[in-house]
DNA sequence: TTTTGAGTTGTTCGA
DNA sequence: GTCGAACAACTCAAA
């Protein structure tokens, strides 16, 4: 490969959990360099790099490699795609481009950042530029520490750090214009990747919901800042309700940056936000505390964080495990929200808890499992809030959930669904059922199922535990686990 | 170093 | 029907 002596050596934009062309801190430097930018977007081994996407997400991912090869063709810019070891993919590039300098947002989850570390170590000892940038975050995890130095482990103090702690970077706006290289290596084509599910097609409800893309994750923020923001701190405990902003899956492949949000909701109010922004934002700083427990505890996702629960006498159930996944427990609450999870790919957050108690504290079923299940089927499936809110249901996390804290499902559903709407919207079997009886189906008199055209065991399940017998139990085995030390 | 106050999201029981 | 207390004890953060 020739190049002339004027043109300048081109650098490589790595994307990665950055899909997005605004607020892209490596893409600003790359363009800001004035040398030729050729974005790559590297599909890595299941083994190595940010480990593997869940199902759910590559639907996702396939989506959002689209728009954003969009977005640079309106640059007059290319994305690349190759697949394979990203340090071998990198070098082989390297070697056809010309180019002598790689940049990239950093990830803060333990095989990212073991895969950063090695490839710029590699690259800076052959002289290669690799530089890295922020963005991911609204600050860089290790920031914020307590007066001693150390990270913080409980909600509260962090949040108020964080708040104290002056706003994020400023959000900045997508380059105008891209040099382009004078030639392009090969990309593979984003079809021969298989990333979209094909038999059967479970995905085939997903497009009702969702529009990946960073165009897209900029229209939600809009309309979340025009509407719903204003009855959000009340009305995001609501699944029947359209309250909560729907950024999620957006953000966890780095469509949306989070400065960008949080720079959003400030010019709401007057110099004070408003309580509905402060819970908002609280939202965002919650991902951020996640992050902040998995940078200092890279196996979140495979160990307790407070070993005092390595000994937990979790139960394995395959039966019982299956019907929670398939949203068949004969608890209405609980099969409506494992449905929209099967359906939509997501699940309200205030469902997230109720299902993950009922299968932790219901089933006894090792939190790991739920939080495995969650990574395949979420299009939001993050590393860290995944992992560090599953523990926090099971009370093995940082600054969780007290062990007698049991969410009682038909007692939530009541509260948090009082019309039943949500329960009807994804268990069409039980939408004549009384709204009496709309979450506790097993009590209905049998006048009642048959008006509604139920008959449970038949259309509807019966119940697969007896909560308060369920209760019990967990709060024994917890009892087990004290006596034990 | 010691002390002190506090800690996302609940449920049940008994007055 | 409503309300307050009990449910444990521990760890954290800051003074």
């Amino acid at each position: 490969m020739t190049t002339s002596k004027k043109e300048p050596q081109p650098v490589l934009l790595w994307f990665r959990k950055d899909l997005r062309l605004d607020d892209n801190h490596a893409l600003h430097a790359a363009a800001k360099s004035g040398r030729p930018v050729i974005p790559v977007y590297i599909r890595e081994p299941e083994a190595k790099g940010c480990g593997p996407l869940g199902a759910a997400q590559e639907w996702w991912l396939h989506h959002s490699l689209a728009a954003l090869r969009e977005g640079l063709a309106a640059l007059e810019s290319k994305l690349i795609l190759r697949h394979g070891d990203a340090l071998a993919v990198l070098d082989a590039l390297l070697v056809e481009t010309g180019a002598e300098a790689v940049v990239w947002n950093r990830r803060y989850d333990p095989a990212g950042i073991a895969v950063d570390t090695e490839i710029k170590t590699a690259f800076r000892n052959k002289g290669i530029e690799a530089n890295s940038f922020a963005g991911q975050l609204l600050h860089e995890p290790q920031r914020l520490r307590t007066g001693a130095g150390t990270p913080y482990k409980t909600y509260t103090p962090f949040w108020r750090a964080l708040e104290q702690s002056g706003e994020p970077p400023f959000p900045i706006d997508a380059p105008a214009r891209l040099a382009t290289p004078q030639s392009w290596p090969q990309s593979d084509t984003l079809t021969s990747w298989s990333l979209l599910p094909s038999k059967p097609n479970w995905a085939s409800d997903f497009p009702d919901m969702w529009t990946p893309g960073e165009d897209a994750a900029r229209e939600k923020l809009e309309d979340f800042i025009d509407g719903a923001i204003d009855g959000y701190a009340v009305d995001r405990d609501f699944p029947d309700k359209p309250a909560t902003s729907l950024l999620s899956p957006h953000l966890a492949l780095g469509e949306i940056s989070p400065a960008r949000i949080w720079h959003a909701t400030r010019g709401l109010s007057g110099k004070v936000p408003t309580e509905n922004i402060v819970r908002f934002r609280k939202e965002l700083a919650w991902r951020e505390f996640c992050y902040h427990q998995l940078f200092q505890f890279p196996k979140l996702n495979s160990a307790n964080w407070s070993d005092r629960y390595d000994d937990f006498p979790w139960r394995e159930d395959a039966k019982l495990f299956d019907s929670w996944r398939r949203g068949q427990t004969g608890y209405p609450i609980v099969d409506a929200g494992m449905r929209q999870l099967w359906r939509h790919g997501w699940m309200h957050n205030r469902v997230r808890m109720i299902v993950a108690s009922f299968l932790i504290k219901d089933l006894l079923i090792d939190w790991r499992e739920g939080e495995a299940w969650f990574r395949d089927t979420l299009v939001d499936a993050d590393p860290a809030a995944n992992a560090a809110n599953w523990q926090w249901v099971a009370g093995s996390g940082a600054d969780a959930s007290p062990f007698f804290r049991i969410f009682n499902p038909v007692l939530q559903g009541e509260k948090f669904d009082p019309d039943g709407g949500y329960v009807r919207t994804f268990v069409p079997e039980l939408a004549g059922l009384d709204g009496k009886y709309i979450h506790r189906p097993f009590e209905a008199p049998d006048g009642v199922l048959k008006r509604a055209g139920i008959e449970l065991g038949e259309h509807y399940p019966r119940r697969i535990v007896d909560h308060a017998v369920a209760r019990q139990r967990a709060l024994d085995a917890h009892a087990s686990l004290k006596r034990d030390e």
